[in-house]
DNA sequence: CGGGGAATCTTGTCAGTGACAAGTTTGGAG
DNA sequence: CTCCAAACTTGTCACTGACAAGATTCCCCG
């Protein structure tokens, strides 16, 4: 198996890539409990030992999982606000990474399963907070309500908004929903308030 | 350890609960993923192999965590519907409930980790959905709005607010907060609102 | 009271897993 | 061409979950 580049040598090429991929595919499939390191392997066609090389254990394979996804995430928070500059929309891109990414993001809010002090890691969740509360401010009145703390409160109602609705979505806690739920994420987000 | 009843004998009078105890604490402490049934039965100063009998596989365990979870969450509630009759407290006892009894909480919401086709936890799954719905008529022009899926989207957004906020605040993304964040929690859930 | 079935718990075993140690192969810089 | 470091392998160990078979105790029914 694996038809990587100029058939099976003795190194791989690229199996950093390749096992996160896996990693990916495997946790979307069964979730992370049920993620082997030695499968992962077997899939890639490496010895059970190599993932350890490049991750140095499991929960170093999870943190650039995990990472990964925020850098992700990040991208396609960026990437909704300037494209549309609405603030519902941000939300409903980020219930999209959440269904269409499922792997990462599952690992991403879990941080038992990873080095959550890890410098890259921190690195890119950070950039995914920027992201994710660049849009705050534009809310009508967002700025001129109540000061930074109202902001802030606005901000963290929309994240749990979102993030609460991705993640039932997730569970399988709603059921009679479509393949992918923007729409309904949209009118779920539409409940938000920035007056109180 | 354990003093159960009259000491040490062959039988241990309370295995069951014991376990499901000890299981709690565990996965408070270091997660679900790093649940071992084997210090389980340690802790309880059974042989490994005793937690199978009761509950068969560690599926089987977690399956009863959940619905012991989900049994608490609806009696939760009730209560709070009850004693205050207001939609907002609701949502802080959803909240207060995933804070203090965060382990059951957390396998609550991976099926993943459980038999989630079990007719017990399936009732009880149901009767803390009931209790969770119970309040949403009761929202200003609730029902006269848009009839039934009107109630229901705005249930859909309660319920994944307060989900996202407890979630949130389990995974330690919130910095920054205090102990319980019940007063927290009301001031985000005030961002909810009915008319879209 | 007392026999016997059933519930409870034990010991023993097996394959699979993550982590680590030590050796082998390969690419590439000088 | 040499040699070092990176990439990967084989080998091993403690631990885990699951299962099988046996031991102990409870309690119901006569």
């Amino acid at each position: 198996m694996a038809s990587y580049a100029d058939g099976m040598s003795y190194h791989h090429g690229d199996l950093r890539r390749a096992l996160l991929a896996a990693a990916a595919e495997a946790i979307a499939e069964d979730g992370p409990a049920a993620l082997s390191l030695r499968d992962l392997a077997r899939r890639a066609g490496v010895s059970h030992a190599a993932p350890a090389h490049h991750f140095g254990d499991k929960k170093g394979l999870l943190t650039a999982l995990a990472a990964e996804g925020f850098e992700e995430l990040a991208a396609a928070l960026r990437q909704a606000w300037a494209s549309t500059g609405s603030f519902l929309e941000l939300g409903v891109a980020y219930v999209r990474f959440a269904t269409t990414r499922r792997a990462h993001f599952e690992v991403m809010w879990r941080p038992d399963l990873y080095h959550a002090d890890d410098p890259a890691l921190v690195a890119a969740r950070e950039r995914s907070g920027e992201a994710l509360y660049s849009g705050v401010a534009d809310l009508p009145d967002g700025g001129a309500g109540g000061g930074r703390g109202q902001v802030r409160e606005t901000g963290l109602a929309a994240w749990s908004l979102a993030h609460g609705f991705a993640t039932l979505w997730l569970s399988g806690s709603l059921p009679d929903m479509p393949e992918l739920p923007d729409e309904v994420a949209r009118a779920v987000l539409r409940h938000l308030t920035h007056d109180v």
